[in-house]
RNA sequence: GCCCAUGUAGCUCAGAUGGUUAGAGCGCGUCCUUGGUAAGGACGAGGUCACCGGUUCAAUUCCGGUCGUGGGCUCCA
C-alpha cells in the first residue's frame, strides 16, 4: 500500500466501484447504471428485478471488506471503441452501452479489479486495499439519467473517508442534522403543525409560538422597508383565469397552479404568484417617470401545486407567504434597484447572523422572450450592481427564466448547507404582457421594467432555516418567550408575578412557571423550551429585591436586582 | 408522479406464527410534597392499532386498494 493520498473523490469512486464489485459477486445478473462520487460520498445504480434491502447492504458491505482485504490492483486498461462496443454487448450491459455512445474518440478505458471490469473514465486508487474507512448508507430509486421516462434503477448511497475518525465524524454529523430538523424542533418547541391527512399536505399551521415569531419578523420586515423607500399593498388571494392567460402563467406555469373555481358563469384561480396583483394597482394611473421607481412590498400569501412526493416539512409546502415586492423602473434604474435590493438582502441575513452566501448570476435560457438588447443591459446591470458592492459571484449560464436575467443567493448555515432564499429576477415579459407604461421626458410612452425580488424567499423556507440554523434556541429578539421566572415555592408566586409585570411593562415577553414542581424539573423544562433567561426567585430574591439569572446557554449567572436585569436585557436587545 | 420503507395513546416507541381486558416512558388530570439551578412521589384518564375492502369461525396482525409520512429521483420559494 502506498503512503500517497489520493483526491478525495478518487477514493470515493474507487469504494463505488468495490460496491459494484460487492454487488456482482452477491447478486449475480444485476445490471450496472452509473457510480459516481458526491458531494458527501458516492453512489452507484443497479438494475435489479427485485430491490436491495437494507440488511442486504449490511452483507454487501462485508462483501466490500473481503475485496478491500484482498488488496486487488485497479488496472486500467485501454480498449479499443469498436471492441468495447462488443464486449459490452455480449455482457448485456444496456446502461454502459447507452454511456459509451457519449464518450467521444476511440478509445475507451476499463478498469480491471479481481474479476470485475468496468467502463470507466477513471483514475482510481491502485488497489482496493486504500480504502480504509467507508459506509454504505441507504437505497433508493433513482431514474437512469434523472429522467422520469427512463427506467428506475435502485442506487445505493455510500460514504468514505481517509480514516475511520473523519467517516465517524461525519456520521455524527448527519445526526447532528437529524437532531436539528426543523420537523422535530417544531414540533418539540410547539410551534407549528401539519394535518396531513385532515387538513392536506403542504399545508402550515402556525401555533403561537410559532406565530409570535412570525410576526415579530414581519413587523421588522415591514418596518425596514418602509425605511428602505418601499411601499405596501396588498392584493387578494384569487383572480380571474382571464388575468393568468393575460400574464403568461396559464402558459407557463400552469401545472403548478390549482384548476379553476367556477361560478357565476366566471373562472377563477388561486395565485401562484403576487405579481398580477402587484401590476392592477400599477394601471391605475399614468405614471411619470418622475414616479418611477415604484416600490412595492406585499407578504403575499400564494398557492402552487407541488407533486406529492417533493413536499418536506416547511421547506417544500404547498401554501406559503412570499415577502414579494416589485419594482416598477426605468432601464437605466436597474443597476441602482438591484443594488439597493442587495444592500437590503445584506442587511437582513446579517441581522439573523447569516455571513456567508453564495451569489449566482442566471443568463439567458434558449428560450425567452424580450429584445437581445434587454437582455444584455439587464444582465451587465446586474453583475455591475454586484461588482459595485464589491460582492463575488458566479454565472450560471442559461438558467435565467424566460423572462430575463436573475440574481439568487444562498446562505450557508451552521452545518454548512447552502439553502435558497433571496431572489432578484428582472422581467421583461409581464410589462408588455400587460401593456404597461410610463410617460417618459420625451412625453413619449414607455414600457417599465419589473424587477421581482424576495430577500427571505418565504416566510415558511425561511422558518425552517431559521429553526435549524439557531438549532431551535432563537436570539432574545426572536424568542416567543425571552424571560420565565421560576419562583421555587408557592409563596413567590406574588413577587414573581410582580416581576413580571415590570418586565412586561418594558416589553419584554415573560412567563411564570407556577406549576408544583421542583426547581430542578421547572429549570428542565424551561431549558427544553430553549428560553434565553430564567430567573429563579426564592426567599432570598424576595428579602433582597433581586432575581437569580441563569442563562439558558451560560447557566447560573447569580442574583442581581431587577434593574440591573432589565438593564442588561435591553442592551442585548440593541445589539 | 416513480422506487423502497413506513402509519399502534397528544408525543417517542414496544408488541402479538390471526384468538377474550393492546403495553411502556413522557405529557395530561387529581392528591401528597414547598423544593436553590436539567426529571420528588402516588393514583387516574387517554387507543375503531391511518382509512376502505377481501380472505377467515375470528383481522390491529395476512392480502388488495386509498390517504399520508420518511429516504431518493425529478422539480423548486
Amino acid at each position: 500500500m502506498s503512503k500517497e493520498r489520493y483526491p478525495l473523490d478518487v477514493y470515493r469512486h474507487s469504494a463505488s466501484h468495490i460496491l459494484a464489485y460487492a454487488v456482482k459477486e452477491l447478486f449475480p445478473g444485476v445490471k450496472f447504471g452509473i457510480g459516481p462520487s458526491i458531494e458527501d460520498g458516492f453512489y452507484y445504480d443497479f438494475d435489479r428485478q427485485d430491490p436491495f434491502a437494507t440488511e442486504d447492504l449490511v452483507k454487501i458491505e462485508e462483501k466490500m471488506r473481503e475485496i478491500i482485504n484482498a488488496d486487488s490492483i485497479f488496472e486500467k486498461i485501454e480498449v479499443d471503441r469498436k471492441e468495447a462496443e462488443k464486449n459490452l454487448k455480449d455482457a448485456g450491459a444496456a446502461y454502459k452501452l447507452d454511456l459509451l455512445a457519449e464518450i467521444p474518440g476511440q478509445k475507451v478505458t476499463f478498469y480491471k479489479c479481481g474479476d470485475f471490469s468496468d467502463m470507466c473514465r477513471g483514475p482510481h486508487v491502485p488497489s482496493t486495499g486504500e480504502i480504509k474507512a467507508f459506509k454504505l448508507l441507504s437505497v433508493a430509486g433513482a431514474y437512469w439519467r434523472g429522467s422520469e421516462k427512463n427506467p428506475m434503477l435502485q442506487r445505493i448511497y455510500g460514504t468514505a473517508f481517509y480514516s475511520q475518525k473523519e467517516l465517524d465524524e461525519y456520521i455524527q454529523r448527519l445526526e447532528e442534522i437529524k437532531k436539528r430538523d426543523h420537523r422535530k424542533l417544531g414540533k418539540e418547541l410547539d410551534l407549528f403543525s401539519i394535518h396531513q391527512e385532515e387538513a392536506g399536505p403542504g399545508l402550515i399551521y402556525w401555533h403561537p409560538k410559532g406565530a409570535l415569531i412570525r410576526r415579530i419578523i414581519e413587523n421588522f420586515w415591514v418596518e425596514t422597508h418602509l425605511k428602505n423607500g418601499y411601499d405596501l399593498i396588498y392584493s387578494p388571494h384569487i383572480a380571474r383565469t382571464g388575468l393568468w392567460k393575460t400574464s403568461g402563467h396559464l402558459n407557463f406555469y400552469k401545472e403548478n397552479m390549482y384548476p379553476p373555481m367556477e361560478f357565476e358563469n366566471e373562472s377563477y384561480m388561486l395565485k401562484p404568484m403576487n405579481c398580477p396583483g402587484h401590476i392592477m394597482v400599477y394601471k391605475t394611473q399614468t405614471r411619470s417617470y418622475r414616479d418611477l421607481p415604484l416600490r412595492w412590498a406585499e407578504m403575499g400569501t400564494v398557492y402552487r401545486y407541488e407533486k406529492p412526493g417533493v413536499l418536506h416539512g416547511l421547506l417544500r409546502v404547498r401554501g406559503f407567504t412570499q415577502d414579494d415586492a416589485h419594482i416598477f423602473c426605468r432601464k437605466d434604474q436597474i443597476e441602482d434597484e438591484v443594488s439597493g435590493v442587495l444592500k437590503l438582502t445584506s442587511f437582513f441575513l446579517g441581522k439573523f447572523g447569516f455571513k456567508d452566501y453564495v451569489m449566482y448570476v442566471s443568463t439567458r435560457p434558449e428560450k425567452y422572450v424580450g429584445t437581445l438588447e434587454n437582455w444584455e443591459v439587464a444582465t451587465s446591470a446586474l453583475k455591475t450592481a454586484l461588482e459595485k458592492n464589491e460582492t463575488k459571484y458566479q454565472i450560471d449560464p442559461g438558467e435565467g427564466v424566460f423572462y430575463g436575467p436573475k440574481i439568487d443567493i444562498k446562505i450557508k448555515d451552521a452545518l454548512n448547507r447552502e439553502w435558497q432564499c433571496t431572489t432578484i429576477q428582472v422581467d421583461f415579459n409581464l410589462p408588455a404582457a400587460f401593456k404597461l407604461s410610463y410617460v417618459g421626458e420625451d412625453s413619449k410612452e414607455h414600457e417599465p421594467i419589473m424587477i421581482h425580488r424576495a430577500i427571505l424567499g418565504s416566510f415558511e423556507r425561511f422558518m425552517a432555516i431559521l429553526i435549524e440554523f439557531y438549532n431551535g434556541a432563537f436570539p432574545l429578539w426572536l424568542a416567543p418567550v425571552q424571560v420565565k421566572l421560576i419562583p421555587i415555592a408557592d409563596r413567590h408566586n406574588e413577587y414573581s408575578r410582580k416581576v413580571k409585570e415590570t418586565l412586561a411593562e418594558k416589553g419584554a415577553r415573560v412567563a411564570i412557571d407556577e406549576d408544583n414542581q421542583t426547581l430542578q424539573a421547572k429549570i428542565r423544562l424551561a431549558q427544553m423550551e430553549k428560553v434565553p433567561y430564567m430567573l429563579v426567585i426564592g426567599d432570598k430574591e424576595v428579602s433582597e429585591n433581586t432575581v437569580s439569572v441563569r442563562s439558558q446557554k451560560g447557566g447560573n449567572a447569580g442574583a442581581i436586582k431587577i434593574e440591573e436585569f432589565v438593564g442588561k436585557f435591553e442592551g442585548e436587545l440593541k445589539e
